[in-house]
Parts: structure tokens; C-alpha cells; sequence
DNA sequence: ACGGTTATGTGCGCCGCAGAACACAAATCC
DNA sequence: GGATTTGTGTTCTGCGGCGCACATAACCGT
């Protein structure tokens, strides 16, 4: 409580792995963060690249791509201001597990490898925050294995609708149908027929590449199990006074 | 080299993690270590267990499995002697993310969730290592997604034989296909189908719950892409002077 | 206003696998 | 020795999604 307001300062709460940081470590790790916007498409890594540098979201979205040998695309996570993006590759190999490229624009700061490994080893808290949430998107990814085998392309584009929505501020997104597809790993024409659904069922609009949730209750209801999942695992991962968001 | 010996006792060399600390390190943790047998088909955590031991296997095969809404069962990673069975979540949240069972019977050691986080916190090697093989597990979880998604039954199957192979020291697996069938989240059918496609090919024999290895160069043709990366990613994270196996 | 580009909608044949039902043979038990 | 259980083989139907081709519709620049 005494701390809230520290906790509230414009750079913390707004990434909730900073924000999970008590104040002290806060102000020390605060120095090494640089502003960064995140243009569309922008390609932070490839896969086997050396992670040189980490990045805590404000807002946008970075999602994390697989290649097949064949040559196609699978989304293996998703993230935003919950997370932080090559945290983990930092301090385990300093190589990164996948590719990692700006699907919805934004911003956040970016921070040294050099200077989070000297920050991991002095600080215990921001050890145990940048475990739990690399567990979290351990989490994220493990659930997305069973998603991408089980669940219908509508289910799973209800599911991808709510979690960029959480990861932004606004209902519309702009996404082409193409796009999506590419995302879940399926042709656009499934993406028509999902979003078609969708929209008779009076839950999103969409038109040329841009897409509005209507009605979040009822998408939640047609996103597969997965949504509830992974959001819960954000939720416990990063224990806060306030929890994130309108839950 | 000088350490070769120190690294080369039974305990360090027959886990690759525990192999990989120096001897030192190995030596203090190795207080904490007891022997364990793995009994198959036995429980170690359910999804969401608090995690109170790690285990570090020398023989045997653990695997983390996802439960659908449904009820179906995904298997989402494979663990054996080059890795561990919690160290991930003991230093994160301390909840279990999947299940783990044991699939093939084998022995390995135990240690308590509160003693490994003392050593975490003491032991600069142990961190990195430790953090590197989390870093690969979820490695073979990332390829899951793709290949769970993208390949046939008869190329996983053959993937999860040779890895199944990799973490034994024999050539003949008891399985049956129903088993295989509920690791691959497949029919029992579909595994009579593609098992019998990979004997007509002479790569493997097998008969009541018998799996034999007949051409494992054969069988790594047929199988995915997954298979030598996931390998390639458990030989680079831990790196030894000898590295493991015989490539 | 016009042609080009970008985004979406529709139809068709094909494939891999699920679901279900049934057949059979080897192992095990009384 | 006969009955039961366990592991494997076969077949049919149906569905979801792929690949491809083509049609429409909105927006863009000049």
C-alpha cells in the first residue's frame, strides 16, 4: 500500500514484469531502460540469433514464429505488456528459440543483455519476477501445443482476437485476414470462414483489415479453453496488489 | 581434460545436467541427491502440483502431458537423462505446469525443491546451467507446437521412437500402440498404420507391445525435422567436452 | 472517373485423420 | 482345455482443413 504510488509510476505499471518489481529494484533496473517504439513488422530476432538486448511492451504485440522446414509459419507465443521478450534466451543460451517480430505496433523499453545478467545476479526480486514470467510464457506455449492440435480455427481466432485486445488499449485492431492466418498457421480462407462465423454470431466486425470486438463476453465464450488458461497463468505469475486489468 | 575424471563419475556423467557442473559445484550439490527408481506409469504431478522435489533422470523417460477440456491427452515434452523434471518450476512459480508421468521404467536422483533453490542462489554455474536446460526443454516444447500441427502420424512417430531410443540404452522399447497412440494424441489405429508403414520399410519390428529399432539412420530419414533439432538443441545448451552419444 | 491494388467471399476436389465397429491372434488365467 | 484379456489388423463413413481457381468488393492514386 505504501508502495503503490512508487509502483504506479508511468514506467513501472505499465509492463507488469517491471511493475512486479519492488520500488528499490525498480529504480536500479529503471536506469537501463531505454524508450523503444515497436514498428509493424519489425523483426527483433531470427531464430538462433544472439540476443543482445531485452524488451518490456507497453503496448503492441510481439509474436513469437516457428518455420517449418517446409516453409510454413506457426505462432508459438504471444507477447505483450505481461511479458518481455528474450528475457530467458538472456540468461540461458544467449540464443533465441525463435523468431520474434512486431504484429501489432507500440512501444515499451528496451534494456542491455549485458546490463540484465549483472541486474539477475545482484538482484534476488528481479530474479524471481523474470523466472515466473519466463514460466508463464513457458506456459503460454505449452498450451498453444495442445490449442494447435485440438481446437477449430474459430475457436482459436476468438481465442488470438481476445489476447491482442488485452495486449492493446483500443477494440479495433488492424489485421488483415491474410495476416491471421498466417498467425494461426491456416489459410486465409479458413480465417474468412472463422471471421464470417464470427460476425453472424453479432461478436466482431470487420472490414478491409480492420477488426472490432462487439461483444468480448460471447467471444470468450467461443475462444477455446486455452484463452482462460493462459490468461489465468499471467495473472497468478505476477502477484500484484492490483491485478492487472478489468478482472 | 583434467577434469574429465571429477565429470566422470557415475553420478555426474549418467544426467547430463548434473554432468555439466563443474566439480565443485557437483560435488555440493551431490549432498542433496538421492537414488530414485521411476516406476512406470507413476505419477510425479499433476497440473498445478506444488513442486517439492526435482528429479534428474539416468535412465527412463518422463513426459509432460497436457489435458484438454475434452479429456484428450497431449504430450508436450519428453524428459531423460539430458534434462530435469521441475528445476523450471521450482525456480519460478513452484506450481507444476503439465503433468509428468513416467513412461518408460528407469532410475535417476531426487532432490528437494528447497534445497536446489538454496544451491541456485549460492552457485553461479548451477544457474546457468540449470537455466540452460529449462531454455532447451522449452526449446522441445516450441518445436511441439510445429510439429503437432504440421507433421503426420508416421513422421512423429518416428521422431518420438528415436528419442524415446535416445534416452534408453537398449533397442527394444516396450510399448504398445495404444500407449504410443495416447502419447501422440492419435488413435491406436493410426499408430497400427503408420507402425506398419515403418516395418514394410524395414526400420523398425515390433510385435504385442515389443518395439524394436532395426535402422535408426532408416528411421531418422522418415522422421521429422523436429527430432534432430530438438537433439541439436540439448547437444548445444550443455556443452561438454565430450558430448553426449555417438554423434 | 478509371484502372490497379488490396482485402474478402465462394466453390471444388483431395488428403489425413477421427470415430466406430468388427476380426483375429497371442498371452494369461482359471 | 476353454474362457478372457490384451495387442494388432482392417474397413467405412465423416469432417476439418489444404490447394487452387476465380469472383466480388473496397480503397487508392492520378
Amino acid at each position: 500500500m505504501s508502495n503503490a504510488t512508487s509502483r504506479n509510476s508511468p514506467s513501472a505499471s505499465s509492463n507488469y514484469v517491471l511493475g512486479a518489481l519492488p520500488p528499490e529494484d525498480f529504480k536500479r533496473i529503471e536506469s537501463h531502460l531505454k524508450p523503444c517504439l515497436f514498428h509493424l513488422g519489425y523483426t527483433f530476432y531470427e531464430k538462433g540469433d544472439v540476443v543482445d538486448s531485452v524488451y518490456f511492451p507497453k503496448t503492441g504485440v510481439i509474436s513469437l514464429v516457428l518455420t517449418s522446414e517446409s516453409g510454413i509459419d506457426v505462432e508459438v507465443g504471444l507477447i505483450g505488456r505481461e511479458g518481455s521478450l528474450g528475457t530467458m534466451e538472456v540468461l540461458g543460451t544467449h540464443l533465441m528459440m525463435t523468431r520474434a517480430i512486431v504484429q501489432i505496433a507500440g512501444s515499451g523499453w528496451k534494456m542491455s543483455a549485458n546490463s540484465l545478467r549483472e541486474e539477475f545476479a545482484r538482484s534476488r526480486a528481479l530474479q524471481t519476477t523474470i523466472l515466473r514470467s519466463s514460466h508463464s510464457l513457458m506456459q503460454q506455449t505449452t498450451q498453444c501445443v495442445l490449442c494447435n492440435k485440438l481446437h477449430t480455427v474459430e475457436r482459436r481466432l476468438a481465442r488470438w482476437l481476445l489476447m491482442a485486445q488485452d495486449r492493446m488499449h483500443i477494440e479495433t485492431l488492424e489485421l488483415t485476414q491474410e495476416f491471421i492466418g498466417n498467425m494461426l498457421g491456416t489459410r486465409r480462407v479458413g480465417v474468412t470462414l472463422a471471421a464470417g462465423a464470427l460476425r453472424n454470431a453479432g461478436l466482431i466486425e470487420y472490414s478491409r483489415g480492420r477488426v472490432t470486438i462487439i461483444d468480448r463476453a460471447g467471444l470468450e465464450a467461443r475462444a477455446c479453453e486455452c484463452y482462460a488458461l493462459i490468461r489465468e497463468s499471467y495473472d497468478l505469475l505476477l502477484p500484484r496488489d492490483e491485478r492487472p486489468l478489468e478482472r
